[in-house]
DNA sequence: TTGTATGCGTTATCAC
DNA sequence: GTGATAACGCATACAA
């Protein structure tokens, strides 16, 4: 891979207008004290050659980049879509830009994806979830890297965070099935190594069929893959079984979309023979039939904070290392009583 | 924004070595003609000091920075997603990585994204359609930036492209609705402002239509921003009108679902009332209730081939103008023969 | 307000 | 094979 364009340097932007190398940069860098008359003549002459300054060159020179960057698991799933794009937006305001990378939930990728921020030489990093490699850790440290997690609401000092906690609102809508007369509860739940998230959702929904006596069996917890086509096999799978679950709880509103799906292939009438809910309140959710219950995930709220505090950390201010923002249930249709036996 | 962190450097490393600079570098590069007892002492010193280059020191002097950019519209669209998914892995095996950036479907917003990428000095870039700002194509030839543009079938020299034709599927739904007996069809369309894409699709609508001796009626042509909420408002204005349709041509499948969904809530049986069409083939296509008849975009096979092409043209090797993709009808059951009034 | 000179952390071109 | 050293393109103290 290699170039052999002679572009136009800042250099030659100086010739044309006849002025110092300074004082161009000056001009691009909107720094106080240029004449306008100056500033005129080197905007004239970087539009007449089409002058591109060299990011690279200029990261070097000012040990700084003007950019972040983000570490998602998939931009497969809109809820990380959304809050990307909200990040994003935000970050605009205060001129930074953001690098996007995605591990695909395999930890050492993600590692591997930060490495390769670090050398870009980011000015911050965001990271989803609690789970990381140690190393993540000590690289962020040694470089004293500003760094924000966020999705999860683990009370860490070493590790600042702008989330949610993902098992109060589970176990809530554990509660909310329980109240409504169903005792065989079954989870689908996403592959819960290295993704705390999920954990905390599992253990949400665990904690609350526990302590009303009707704990979930082995048989009834299935984890598969995000995707509808794997929510709609874990339906097959709990349905197939003796004693089938008169309520699913999924780990993900996808893999409830698959779930309900499948459902209705089937025939089996949601929520008259059969309780669904998700977790994360796509927009598609509510526009579902019927409408899903599910868990609604602050993401554009989350993207919008994380630019402010990040970039406030980055600026050296001194920031709470919790933010803890509010999931609520989203209570809908495809939840309903227990169908008597 | 400014970092004060003091980092080690190359230099560090070579003194912990006990070696030159250059040796570190041509261990770090992977270059032949090094011994084998440099290059452990000079890992073990990496190692030892946690040692990571610098990208920015490192493209400025090799004037190559390992990585391509691409323009997308949205993440919000899942098609997308899929699509840079496909190509960021292809491009793993060519040792390149893959800047993303967003701009929302404001084609001054994609000519501002590309100079960020041009400044930070892509060896490459990837674009989506064919509609762009004028200088859009200035920047690229004047730098001499291998690009790609992706997801149209415009036979043009100057614009290089991996993509599929948006009117003849789009025709072909048409027809395969009229062929059902549908005489009032209507179209629930994408801004077609700065998306070709959009308008070959309405005009493969109106190809179809025409010809058949039934064409569109203004009414019967809405325009949407993109939004299963957006789809959902299309249904009510089109129902509200004196001679409802009996068949709805969506632009994408996100709208499709917003109109399938809508019909659902209203008690519009589909297809027994109401056909409708999408174009995308998301993983939900398949899996609504009636799986939706729809156009199956090649996203991830085009991202595999535009990583291909990309990396071949920028190691300088001559490549077709344009590589045409199938996007095969998938005839589901969301479309059945016109009621009988 | 503007210009000069030095340094940013690597790679690459020479020598040895 | 390995080691000096000059680029790479820009920002920024410092000087004027």
């Amino acid at each position: 891979m290699n170039k052999e364009t002679q572009r136009t340097l800042l250099e030659d932007v100086a010739r044309e207008a006849g002025v110092s190398t300074a004082s161009v940069s000056r001009v691009l860098n909107r720094a106080p004290h240029v004449s306008e008359r100056l500033r005129e003549r080197v905007e004239a002459a970087i539009e007449r050659l089409g002058y591109v300054p060299d990011g690279n060159a200029r990261a070097l020179a000012s040990r700084r980049i003007g950019a972040i960057g983000a570490l998602v698991p998939t931009l497969d799933n809109p809820i990380f879509g959304a809050m990307i794009d909200s990040l994003e937006q935000r970050l605009k305001h205060h001129d930074c830009r953001l690098l996007i990378a995605t591990y695909r939930y395999d930890l050492d990728d993600e590692l591997q994806a930060l490495r390769t921020l670090v050398q870009q030489g980011v000015d911050g990093v965001v990271l989803i979830g609690h789970d990381h490699r140690p190393a993540v850790g000590t690289l962020l440290a040694r470089r004293r890297l500003p760094f924000l997690s966020c999705w999860h609401a683990e009370d860490d000092p070493a590790w600042p965070c702008i989330g949610f906690d993902n098992a109060a609102p589970a176990r809530r809508l554990a509660e909310h099935l329980l109240r409504l007369g169903h005792r065989r509860l079954a989870v689908v739940s996403a592959p819960t190594e290295g993704n705390d998230r999920a954990r905390a959702r599992l253990e949400g929904f665990r904690q609350a069929t526990e302590a009303a006596g009707c704990p979930l069996p082995p048989e009834r917890i299935v984890t598969v893959e995000y995707g509808i086509a794997e929510g709609a096999r874990a339906f097959e799978t709990l349905m197939g079984l003796e004693a089938p679950p008169t309520a699913i709880l999924c780990g993900n509103d996808t893999l409830a979309f698959g779930v309900m799906l499948a459902a209705q292939r089937k025939g089996v009438c949601v929520p008259d023979q059969l309780s669904v809910t998700g977790f994360d309140d796509l927009s598609q959710a509510r526009f579902m039939s019927p409408p899903l219950t599910t868990v609604a995930v602050p993401a554009i709220e989350i993207g919008r904070r994380v630019a402010d505090a990040l970039i406030a950390r980055i600026d050296g201010k001194i920031m709470p290392h919790l933010q803890l923002l509010d999931a609520p249930l989203a209570l809908r249709e495809s939840t309903g009583p227990a169908p008597i036996d």
